[in-house]
DNA sequence: CAAACATATGAACAGATATTCACATGTTCA
DNA sequence: TGAACATGTGAATATCTGTTCATATGTTTG
């Protein structure tokens, strides 16, 4: 069964929606900060970022300090690479990982700010 | 079949590891904030916001200009209300939303400007 | 070179999530 | 009041995602 909609039959709102539409991200942009977020929206790569905020770490640490398995934490290291969010240099035998970009920062922190109002 | 790990048995690494750990968020902060960057997480919320972001609507405008059906949107607008990130009001017939917070608008420039470094 | 270690990776499984569909609720106005 | 409409909601499904496990790769150093 069809569900039909009525809403906003008016010239005016059809003028209105179709201002607003016209307005907007392409779907690609859309998609891309979405996938950007997707990224930040995840307990153990926040974890990774918070640690990272405060030193420059190689894999092994990062497991122990947020409690988790170096499998895991390679896997989620690539996520945030990917993203751009964490860049690495090799040292010895160790990969050491860092923030890639300041916006990392300005985004954890403006996502803090929101928090701390509720 | 255990793996042990055996990174950073040397004193002065046990020392910066626990000091970096205790610098970090609580595990329950770093869960909300995951939390709220997931809702940001999704295309069909991000054209939400960035439609709420020129002009607050009803729910079947906002479904018109996302081309995505009413019954999906208001799923994802009680998604959106609960992380606080959009509010409403009653108008006749019709439920207006629009964005509860300036964060809002800021944590969508902040990944724009993330996203177009690249 | 070979042992020891750090990191990466692929497959598989379990849990989360977005949309759809059917229907319920609630409002307006003729 | 009742038809028409706007919105909300619950269940079901299909898809996506994170962790684990086993194993591979690659580096250092005895």
């Amino acid at each position: 069964m069809e569900t039909f909609i009525k809403c906003d039959e008016e010239v005016s709102n059809i003028e209105l929606v179709n201002k607003v539409k016209n307005n907007l991200l392409s779907d690609e942009e859309i998609f891309d900060l979405a996938e950007l977020f997707k990224v930040f929206g995840d307990s153990t790569r926040m974890k990774i970022i918070n640690a990272l905020m405060k030193q420059d770490l190689c894999v092994c640490d990062i497991a122990l300090i947020t409690n988790s398995t170096p499998s895991a934490i390679s896997h989620q290291l690539r996520v945030l690479k990917q993203a751009k969010l964490v860049k690495y240099r090799k040292e010895g035998k160790s990969v050491i990982y860092s923030l890639d970009d300041e916006h990392v920062k300005e985004i954890f922190e403006k996502g803090r700010e929101h928090i701390e109002e509720i």
